[in-house]
DNA sequence: CAGTGGTCTAGACCACTGC
DNA sequence: CAGTGGTCTAGACCACTGA
């Protein structure tokens, strides 16, 4: 006996997924199809679909049937925000994704003031149960739900700036830090990977079984943290990529050796 | 109609996990027990396990038993291998994790060469198919599995040096590379999340619920991409930091200010 | 309404673990 | 060896979808 006969189902399908065979969107064969195809039961059949689902390939819809996920991916260049060099006039993300013929929007503004949980507390270097001034926002590409954003402030950074109005800063909240006196010199990011949340799988419009990728971005300026940024994106569908040192050289080297 | 009974019986095991009522590291009750409890049958209460276990909350080790996972979290500060400046006597995995006071481990070597894949080749920078050198380790902390870890080497990167022996490389790939006139000054991290393969999740000792965070880490010399690593971790114990631009200052200026 | 996936039962045998 | 989880069957009824 090689493999169990679910997985042995599963892999048949995977097959006929990634080949191409089965296209993204497209529906699989009902359950009750897959039992006669494969000549096994129904709960062997529906392991084998757990198993695609856990694996993000597929994505059952009750009363409807099971379909190929259509996944894109967007890569980000998380490193690029040097100091406060990317608040030039327009927001960063907007103008990533705009560069890739992509239509971004940033909807659902919110300002809140809260308490400082410890999470936040320890990372911008206040008090826990300190005022903090809250900026959400949820991100879309293509019309598609694609990251939920929420940006801490000490209140003292905050007050008496724009960054207190729920609305979106055109030419950035970085520069409308620096107007105030922290200018942005460098930042951290960690990065984790996690299961959804029940609100945030409803909102990325995922599926059970598609994780999400966490960024916190602690950004610094010369004397104190400034900002926390917390970014949920739709696992399946970001990558986040950092450039350290020189990669620039090595990149255009091989590309005019190509051209050549 | 209020939960699903499956969830209702996972409700009542996390609430016990949670509440701190079955600590990390014991056993739950067997299924056979579990179903005379709650009064439900077999594949019920598996469904319940299934759940915990997609969650990360529980691990079912056949034989044994169901445990309740210990989660340990490790951060890498990913950013620190700036240039080839890392490769200075010790592996940098083993000096990070050591400095924590944990016992990192690297087993399981293999070598291999094999003909890029498409994402190789694109990264590497060579044609689809060329031969590419492939080493392959297993790195652990406190003797507990932690990532998977694949490094992509050009034919004639690798040629005629110690890449191509299956065996650990005490003062690092790196300065081995650098000896042959490949010097590093810099890399690109792509880091996604996505779910385990089944031989992943086995592996790293997670259920198949659980997500893996994947960084691919191609490196450059000024002239052309010189290795492409590829690190598959347990996405629940782990953590990437990445520090861009100057943090230091903003950190130890809040110390300063705290100690005074 | 028929067809889909969601939930649930009551069995069975197998593979692995540790005594 | 007994006890554990892993796999598998053959049913059943329910909830949701769309024609």
């Amino acid at each position: 006996m090689p493999q169990p006969l679910y997985r042995q189902v599963a892999e048949a399908l995977r097959q006929k997924i990634t080949s191409g065979d089965v296209p993204p969107g497209a529906q699989l064969p009902s359950e009750p199809e897959l039992e006669k195809r494969y000549g096994v039961s129904r709960n062997t059949v529906r392991l084998a679909l757990t198993a695609l689902a856990n694996e993000g390939l597929v994505e059952s819809r009750q009363g409807r049937g099971t379909f190929v996920r259509d996944r894109i991916t967007f890569t980000v260049l998380a490193s690029a925000e040097e100091g406060g060099s990317a608040g030039h006039g327009k927001d960063a993300f907007v103008a990533a994704v705009t560069v890739h013929g992509r239509k971004a929007e940033q909807v659902d503004f919110r300002m809140e003031v809260r308490t400082a949980s410890p999470e936040v507390a320890a990372r911008l270097q206040v008090d826990e149960g300190s005022l903090v001034v809250v900026r959400r926002m949820r991100r879309l590409i293509d019309g598609r739900p694609w990251s939920i954003q929420e940006s801490f402030y000490p209140m003292d950074v905050a007050e008496g700036t724009r960054l207190m109005s729920p609305t979106d800063i055109s030419y950035g909240t970085i520069t409308e830090m620096a107007r105030h006196g922290h200018t942005q010199v460098g930042y951290r990011d960690e990065v984790l990977s996690r299961m959804p949340t029940h609100t945030e799988a409803a909102f990325l419009g995922v599926g059970t079984g598609v994780p999400v990728l966490e960024m916190f971005r602690t950004a610094y300026s010369t004397e104190r943290a400034i900002r926390l940024t917390i970014n949920v994106y739709a696992g399946d569908s970001t990558q986040l990529a950092y450039e350290i040192g020189d990669v620039v050289a090595g990149q255009e080297a091989a590309q005019s050796t190509e051209a050549s």
